[in-house]
DNA sequence: TAGACATTGTGACGTACTGCATCAAGGGGG
DNA sequence: CCCCCTTGATGCAGTACGTCACAATGTCTA
């Protein structure tokens, strides 16, 4: 897919008219990332929003102990670092390449204007944190509510919906991520994870392939994860 | 304090200069409630926003089981109910009285000018729900490496910083939270808090009150909490 | 192509937390 | 004013999950 199509389905974009768009695009800086590269990390200042254009990265939050916690997994199309350049202050993430992957970034100054001048691209943003916000709390009801492998679950119909492809198998979800950072995700331990995995294939809800899923039981995987 | 005073420092009266205060006043609309009843509920359609002028409400999801989640907690000058204004979809939480409150509610129609009219209102607005996306990741990390007692901990030093008053015996927090409501709060069950709160307490950290606790040191509090 | 290192698979074991059950205290409503 | 019901306190048994330990793969590189 080219540039201009994946940028049209971000949510910043997509408030646009087709000149308008274009305009914004003269802003914008193409980055490339090969996988396990980092594009920036906790504490770092920062004030450019970032959208995917091809690939995978992962945003992770270290804990004082080294702990880490996978925020999200973004693909095409999907915007993120945009929260310090509302709110200026450092990053509380690092984002680090899941694959080789390529990026369009635009810093404040880029945007400012229109922020200030396009009234719909500001509401547009609006309605995109508003829905994240939502996400978040779903999220956190799980991690209190649902068990481990229900987590799992949820994760995988999750990167699914996002990153699935039909096949005659099932719906092959490749996410990229090693069973560790699957884990980190859903915040549960390496083994515990491995062995919800396990379980669910010995069920035939699914099939484990490197760095991805094969879902055959979407409905039970489903029922399983509420 | 009058109600002049408590909007002034909301965030979406903050941007405005006097006189656009004033306008922008004239839209809201105050309702007050009795400790106990419900503002909102989930599921329903709604688009208003609202402010705390007094009192304190709760934010609470419910899921299919029944069981709880407390959202979050607010006081005066701080503001709720925005995500369905700016992403039209039901209500994912309920509003319910704490306390006796006093609420200033403004909805899409009345917000929506100013909002296209004036690029700093959105701007302060993107800015809030930047912090509060910033401050629900902090949560979702502590639900998954800070045991509960930390949690209980850190949720105690939270509300203390948004309602602790000064006393000679220390910070009182009245945080108007049964240890029921602390429990959905901070994900565990009421017993568990129970003990945490007790354990504390015996420690010579707090002071248990109705409803309330007095933080007596707030150093090895915060250091147990980390 | 071999060796090294990362990733995955699986069991044993300890433990923090939950859920239940019971009891005490206090506070609001009739 | 007294009763009842909510809130707070505490012990105990069951369990889900983390930790540890090790084996079996897979994958990159020299």
């Amino acid at each position: 897919m080219n540039t201009d199509d994946v940028l049209g389905k971000a949510p910043l974009f997509a408030a646009l008219d087709r000149e308008s768009a274009a305009a914004l695009r003269t802003g914008i800086s193409e980055v490339e990332l090969h996988k396990g590269q980092t594009l920036f990390s906790e504490g770092e200042t920062g004030d450019r929003l970032y959208v995917v254009l091809d690939g995978k990265i992962k945003l992770v939050r270290t804990a004082p102990d080294g702990r880490e916690n996978l925020l999200s997994v973004l693909g095409p199309s999907e915007m993120f670092g945009e929260l310090s350049l509302f709110d200026p202050r450092p990053r509380t993430a690092s984002a680090i390449a899941l694959t080789d992957v390529r990026l369009a970034g635009l810093g404040h100054d880029d945007l400012r204007p229109w922020l200030t001048g396009r009234p719909e691209v500001a509401l547009h943003l609006l309605r995109a944190l508003a829905q994240r916000l939502r996400r978040t709390n779903d999220v956190m009801a799980d991690l209190v509510f649902t068990d481990v492998p229900g987590r799992v679950g949820k994760a995988l119909l999750d990167l699914a919906e996002r990153f699935g492809q039909r096949t005659e198998e099932g719906l092959r979800v490749h996410h990229d991520l090693t069973q560790e950072e699957l884990a980190q995700y859903v915040g549960a331990s390496r083994e515990t994870v491995n062995k919800a995995l396990a379980d669910f294939a010995q069920r035939g809800w699914l099939r484990i392939e490197a760095k991805a899923v094969v879902i055959m039981d979407a409905e039970r995987l489903h029922a399983r994860s509420r």
